[in-house]
DNA sequence: CTTATATTGTATCAAATTGCTACAATAAAG
DNA sequence: CTTTATTGTAGCAATTTGATACAATATAAG
């Protein structure tokens, strides 16, 4: 039930940040484990045969179904006191597991945290084994995350805003194709502000990225917006 | 003579690459290894009881004889095969130290790359005990480097050229007072690439975070340069 | 003591980018 | 047909950046 200690590292982990996009916010995938009550960020162990990236984008396809996983690591988090083994060993009560007090997986743990930004309507969560929950949460609405979870997610915010303009953010979050505002309330709501309608439309269109296809009839009484999708080839640039 | 075990944590380890600035390259520290003619950034492991920010920072003032270091976490690395037991032993080997097939220290490693910023004219490096040189090289004139060093040395250079305009990288680089060229000099060693010397000069004054001091008498034919230096609780925001 | 030379600090104006406002072009409802 | 909300883009002001010019030296050379 509990991992044996030959198959993984010793005091690593990760930790991921699943960013999806509503449509209006941007909101991260929570664990909450069962009977506990305690809320944390999906993350896990690293097979000794086993690429970092691998392991954590194994993790991210179990909790998201998702094949095609974009992943940016951001920080990695050493604190001496950061893990507690008294959580790990109420999570584990709470599943009616005894842990004994030497096992790996109480020890000090040095975590790395991965954000990752998928298509939010593509996503069926899926709680994995110890915990019974895994729901989307606004990034201002959190409950109260176990350890330094909280930490972790702002710092994957700080990376991701820092990312805005290097990486082609947008692409990950969005279907294939989107309309405009879409693209920019996505970036408002990374940014937590609001962009000029006119000037976000220019720079991202002289960006060259951008590709125009045919218009989106809502039924709404007003002009209707165009389509767009990546240009993924010159997207990489940026 | 060998680490042991139980003082250190299993599977994690870290590196540094420290810069310094001559006026007119950048230069970091590389150690080299008795006998084996390796060549290796100087990094270390992490003791139980500490901090892994601390344990860095123990390493970069053991190696520089600085007390006040400013360092980054920039990456961590951990692919699968990046620590190689075979030039570990080796080292060891070349030194007289004979390791047991299975010390931890041939175990595998996941690394947390963190770069320093330091005062070039104010160290003297200091090898540790298995290394007989500890020196400074030019970032385009490094030897070849053991297992995935080159690679962190590059995800460092690009960290930094990205912190640039958002932290006081010349601050750390710099001496107390310095003159605008040779702040202008920092930033086209890092950026690696000439700079308007007349919009360098006009945008970083715009920032307000420099003050002015007496001039420099260099004994040159020439105009003397004003000394600047930063403003700390200015330079913070930036 | 005057002139020559290299470098520094700024001013100036052109070019590019961004902020802001305005307005024509819809898509659907009344 | 008119009304309403939204979209796409033009136009101009304000700001920032690029490029050039030039005055102000600090010392050496004559």
């Amino acid at each position: 039930m509990l991992p044996s200690a030959d198959k993984y590292l010793a005091n690593v982990s990760f930790d991921t940040v699943i960013f999806g996009f509503t449509g209006e916010e941007l909101k991260i995938l929570i664990l909450e484990y069962q009977n506990s009550g305690k809320f944390a960020l999906p993350g896990g162990y690293i097979k000794r045969d086993q690429d970092l990236l691998d392991a954590v984008k194994t993790g991210v396809m179990k909790r998201t179904g998702l094949t095609k996983i974009h992943l940016e690591q951001f920080h990695t988090f050493g604190r001496l006191h950061r893990s507690d083994p008294d959580t790990t060993i109420g999570i584990g009560r709470a599943l009616g597991i005894e842990m004994p007090k030497d096992h790996w997986v109480l020890d000090r743990f040095i975590t790395i945290g991965y954000y990752s930004l998928i298509d939010y309507k593509q996503v069926q969560p899926s709680p994995n084994r110890y915990s019974d929950s895994i729901n989307w949460y606004s990034i201002n609405k959190l409950p109260k995350l176990m350890m330094d979870h909280q930490e972790i997610v702002d710092k994957a915010l700080e990376a991701i805003r820092n990312d805005l303009g290097k990486k082609p953010i947008g692409l990950n979050l969005l279907p294939e194709k989107f309309t405009m505002k879409e693209l920019r309330k996505v970036y408002e709501a990374i940014l937590n502000e609001k962009l000029r309608r006119t000037t976000f439309q220019r720079k991202i269109l002289s960006m060259g990225i951008l590709k125009r296809h045919e218009k989106l009839y809502t039924g709404a009484a007003n002009k209707a917006p165009y389509l767009y999708s990546f240009d993924k080839e010159k997207a990489e640039k940026y």
